[in-house]
RNA sequence: GUGGGUGUAGCUCAGUUGGCAGAGCACUAGGUUGUGGUCCUGGUUGUCGCGGGUUCGACCCCCGUCACUCACC
């Protein structure tokens, strides 16, 4: 079951906009998350490199898991015969699941569409699958998701308006097909549909009217931050989020960086998710409030400070940039821990503050001032 | 002492018939947006052991010399 009740809108002006901005919770059968959100991702059952005592740590209300990893390893029938997702992973607040139609755009080169499904190999064997509108909620089900995702047809940037148009009129009948079955098989109301529609303004318009047709408890925005430039992305997205119902939560997938939060919440998104924190983590890229650094440059190798003096994780309360500096460059796994840690502690932060500001009406101030602090 | 081998980037080593001195690692900088990511892309670094010679031209051929190393005395 899953309930959205939105708490208020902005509705502050400046000179230049009135904002969006929107503060929200939603209910799910495992708890209930504040928005606007952000959610770290756990892509095969894990947020990679932490525990779930570091997920709370960070202030982690719901992460991801994916479809279509799940379901190749270890597979539908472990997780089901473990007592589903949450038992297996040991994780009991709300989990959303990804419907693996990422996962068909980023290894395209495996994937075949058919107006059934998808016909996909095994980036793990090359064994070959397929996924139906219909297989993919089934998987989710018995994953027991909390936030369910449609399987949708993902394009990337740039892509013209027929093959637009056909992976949107694809994501509209997949979302039907999906959601009947899901209905048929007693779903219980979370299942979210996808709007996708490219980089063309009035199929962004078709892909919503077509979908918010189906009486779906929430909306994502798909097909966004797939290779645009930033300011077409924003362009997008402001245009397509007054096309979903205010009565239900709007999810932009796949995003993206702390400046694309502060900006996608003022246009009226409440949940995001994104690889960015955690991979980055990992690759040496640190979030801070003055911007992001790279741990491992020469610049760091005497530096007493912590990554970021106003945090309060656990990785700046106890370690110098110069430490984890040094774990980085000898390739230690402590480094991506306390890496992995710092950056999503700082986005689940920012979230907060952001959540903040809203009950506050201080939206604007708190953009002005995160804006003011960067230095590039 | 005799004979052989090896000396090229910080390290380990390629370098064709004599024709602009290279790779990997390291170092250094950048990238990463619904996770095939310990990943990807760029950049810096040379008295080619040293001294002569031959040649239009030498890391390469010749002579000498030094260091290291192996074998045998």
């Amino acid at each position: 079951m899953l309930e959205f009740e939105l708490l208020k809108e902005s509705g502050e002006t400046s000179d230049t906009n009135t904002s969006r901005a929107r503060l929200g919770q939603v209910k799910t059968d495992h708890g209930t998350i504040q928005t606007p959100i952000f959610m770290p991702v756990g892509t095969v059952g894990s947020v990679k490199a932490i525990s779930k005592e570091d997920l709370d740590h960070c202030g982690a209300q719901i992460i991801l898991g994916n479809t279509y990893h799940l379901y190749l390893r270890p597979g539908t029938e472990v997780i089901g015969h473990l007592g589903g997702l949450h038992d297996f992973v040991a994780w009991d607040k709300p989990m959303l699941t990804d419907s693996g139609g990422f996962q068909f755009f980023s290894l395209a080169k495996l994937a075949k569409f058919t107006d059934e499904g998808v016909n996909f190999q095994s980036h793990i064997d090359g064994s070959r699958h397929f996924f139906s509108p219909e297989s993919a909620v089934e998987i989710q089900m018995v994953l027991g998701s909390d936030i369910m995702m449609s399987l949708d047809w993902c394009l990337g940037h740039p892509a013209n308006e027929k093959q637009t148009m056909e992976a949107l009129t694809k994501t509209t009948n997949w979302a039907r097909r999906g959601y009947d079955f899901w209905k048929e098989k007693g779903g219980q109301n979370n299942l979210f549909g996808i709007i996708q529609g490219g980089m063309f303004k009035h199929l962004r318009t078709l892909s919503a009217q077509q979908l918010t047709e189906i009486d779906f408890p929430g909306f994502a925005i798909g097909g966004l931050s797939v290779g645009e430039p930033t300011e077409l992305m924003y362009e997008m997205a402001d245009y397509t989020l007054p096309l979903l119902p205010k009565n239900k939560p709007r999810y932009i997938m796949g995003v993206g960086t702390p400046e694309n939060l502060v900006e996608l919440v003022d246009m009226g998104c409440d949940m995001f998710d994104c690889v960015m924190p955690s991979r980055n983590a990992r690759n040496g890229q640190l979030f801070t409030s003055r911007g992001t650094i790279n741990i491992y440059n020469a610049k760091f190798r005497l530096d007493k400070d912590p990554i970021d003096e106003t945090c309060h994780c656990y990785t700046c309360q106890n370690y110098s940039r110069a430490y984890l500096r040094h774990l980085y460059k000898s390739r230690e796994l402590l480094a991506y821990r306390l890496n992995t840690i710092h950056n999503l502690y700082y986005y689940l932060d920012l979230m907060a503050k952001i959540r903040h500001a809203i009950k506050e009406d201080q939206f604007l101030e708190f953009k002005k001032e995160f804006y003011s602090k960067r230095i590039s």
